[in-house]
DNA sequence: ATAATAATGAGAAGCTTTTGCATCACTAAC
DNA sequence: GTTAGTGATGCAAAAGCTTCTCATTATTAT
């Protein structure tokens, strides 16, 4: 039930909230922009505003409930943080976005911030590049 | 001179160009919001125009002069390539940016890209944190 | 059910970036 | 050195994308 997951957030269980939720763990599609979670939601016969969907997904993302990633291009998109952290490959041609995790880059990365005298908040790592269905010849 | 750079990238030596490209090799200041030159330009009385700003440091983008970084917020900051690839770490308080390569992670982003089929074309790898100034007590 | 409070939708406003266009400046040819 | 041609420039307007304002509505605790 997603009320709870919203109130345990600290965040009441409006519809909107519920229902960009819901989207967002149903979804087909993992990525998405804002503007992709407020089309889906008016396709699906929600009456909601754009101004919402944008409120909502950055409480979200300050309760922990959603990461937001810049792409390359500078649009931004979310996705539901379901606790695991992985980073992304991105195809710059027809959007394809892949996931993966890589331990001893996670290391390396640790190792980079203590050795700058950083204290890591956070990092992302995003690989551009072809697909395998876009490499094809035409 | 860096008329020549930009004759040998194949765009007319203007002005506003030579400007830009001797504020990039020269600044203090490494990483530079369009806005940023822009600023500086007008400050040492250069004048210009923030729309040729843009236009020039997308041109020079493509022409491989410039690297352009989306750092978190969204905020899209350029330098001078160089050559040598690196990776950054920002500080989230100050926004002070420190440069690394590391070879190790290069090698695994490469094996990564092939693993998942991809043709890598870019990467980039921004490692946010908190710098030592900023760690202070207060 | 009610009252208190917080959230919403719609539109206005704010930023950043791009575009249209008349004018101006490089470049190469004289 | 002039000149002609093309391409670049500055300005203003426009185009995203995101945030804000505010009157209205929904949620929650009583
Ligand atoms: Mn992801
Ligand atoms: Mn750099
Ligand atoms: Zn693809
Ligand atoms: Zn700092």
């Amino acid at each position: 039930m997603e009320s709870q997951d919203l109130k345990k957030a600290g965040l009441k269980a409006t519809l909107p909230r519920v229902r960009v939720l819901q989207l967002l763990e149903n979804s087909e599609q993992r990525h998405m922009s804002a503007e992709d979670v407020y089309k889906f939601l008016l396709d699906s016969g929600e009456d909601v505003g754009l101004a919402t969907v944008y409120r909502v997904l950055t409480q979200f993302e300050a309760a922990g409930l959603v990461s937001r990633h810049h792409f390359e291009g500078g649009l931004s998109v979310f996705e539901l943080n379901e606790g695991r952290h992985h980073d992304h490959v991105v195809c710059v041609k027809c959007g394809k976005i892949e996931e993966f995790t890589d331990d001893i880059i996670e290391e390396r990365q640790r190792n980079i911030a203590k050795l700058k005298g950083f204290d890591m908040t956070d990092h992302c790592l995003y690989i551009y590049g072809i697909c395998h269905g876009c490499q094809k010849p035409r």
